[in-house]
DNA sequence: TGTACATCAGTGAACGCGCGTTCACTGATGTAC
DNA sequence: TGTACATCAGTGAACGCGCGTTCACTGATGTAC
């Protein structure tokens, strides 16, 4: 490697890592700026490159846009599916998490959040990008099964339905409550709280017994 | 008025209502390519108009973007208010009209609806746009106020918890699936049907009985 | 009713700026032999 | 191990374009008397 040291800010004429820089580059505008308040030509003087650059990596800024997205709900998949812990210590615990967890990443990484909601770009966009969203989604829905499982037969709500019902109530709450600091509204409570609670009654009303808090 | 019609889009050299006619402009233009696809040049052209007539009328876009937020959330207002109609016929059934009116107006009104939640400006920016959201949400609350109003009153949940997980559960249903074509997800229900059965089964985990449907 | 004048809303030309995009290029890397 | 060559990733200059913003202006409207 010679004077070059990969963990430097200095390079040769190759970048060497420009595809993620650029995608790094992208989360940190959006994070200053919104989803919007980025350009294909800031990303690159964010990464250090000419303004030519980027085009040999991404056809365009919706191109950029989208791979952060993609990328942003494959790490969100991870942390539900983390969270979820396969149903471990018990389903209604586990789903708990699964919503906290859902509001920590969303407070967490608004960058990646926005990017794969209020980007704007239309969710069937990209079929990689759909199959993200999905598998997602997916965590929500293997976890609305389980514990719909817990119910008599008789009693059971389509998961599917439970799984809609949370991921739009956790949506929500991120979308008008749960954000860095713009665009937040004032609660009396954390959107954490808030979110346990709605989920405690929605969870009721379907039939779950009250559970002892831990 | 002469050959001047009022209703033909000939005029003289002054327009007679510019600001209205830029607002409307910017409806049609965020309804097109969402709301951070639009410039005030964009609004002037729009309205038929020079590029410099919108600064006599608004400081900035992001000053006439308030505007149109504003306007949407006393229109929003009104439309809700309305549905509510005084907890008519029951508390219940105005509850869930409401809960059809949020969905019907993002819907029907979907470039209102992103001014207001999807425009990027900090909902503070402005103390009249604050007051114009607070409004919004105070029929929430004030029909929350009176659906809780029917239980006992040692099983009363509190009524602005109550309200802020109903808003919640609208706006995530509404900004997941209720829009126009662009960003919408596949559903195996409409969105109203996905919202009114969340509220049923909230309501009843909140210890309402069961109703029968109409 | 008419006239003079102040106020106001919109004009059009001008400017600097940054963006998107193309292009021939050049420096670095990898590979065949 | 060394050399020739192909491939690749980034350069920098250039272009046209539309935007935001300012400015002195001008045409229309309203009002005082």
């Amino acid at each position: 490697m010679g004077w070059k040291d990969r963990h430097s800010g200095a390079r040769g004429y190759h970048h060497g890592n420009l595809r993620e820089a650029l995608i790094q580059a992208a989360l940190n505008l959006i994070a200053e700026k919104g989803p919007a308040g980025f350009t294909f030509a800031d990303a690159a003087r964010s990464a250090g490159v000419s303004a030519a650059a980027p085009y040999r990596h991404f056809r365009d800024r919706d191109a950029l846009m989208a791979d952060v997205a993609r990328q942003g709900f494959a790490r969100f998949e991870n942390t539900l599916s983390i969270a979820w812990s396969n149903g471990k210590p018990d389903a209604m615990t586990a789903f708990a998490n699964v919503g906290k967890a859902y509001l920590h990443f969303a407070r967490t990484e608004p960058a990646y959040y926005a990017a794969m909601f209020e980007s704007g770009l239309p969710p069937d966009l990209d079929a990689d990008l759909q199959a993200a969203g999905d598998r997602a989604f997916g965590v929500l829905r293997t976890a609305s099964d389980a514990l719909c499982a817990l119910l008599p037969a008789g009693k059971r709500p389509p998961a599917l339905m439970m799984s809609l019902h949370v991921w739009a109530l956790a949506h929500g709450i991120a979308s008008l409550f749960g954000r860095g600091d713009a665009g937040r509204r004032k609660l009396p409570m954390t959107a954490e709280e808030l979110l346990e609670a709605a989920v405690l009654i929605y969870l009721q009303g379907l039939g779950f017994s009250p559970v002892a808090p831990t």
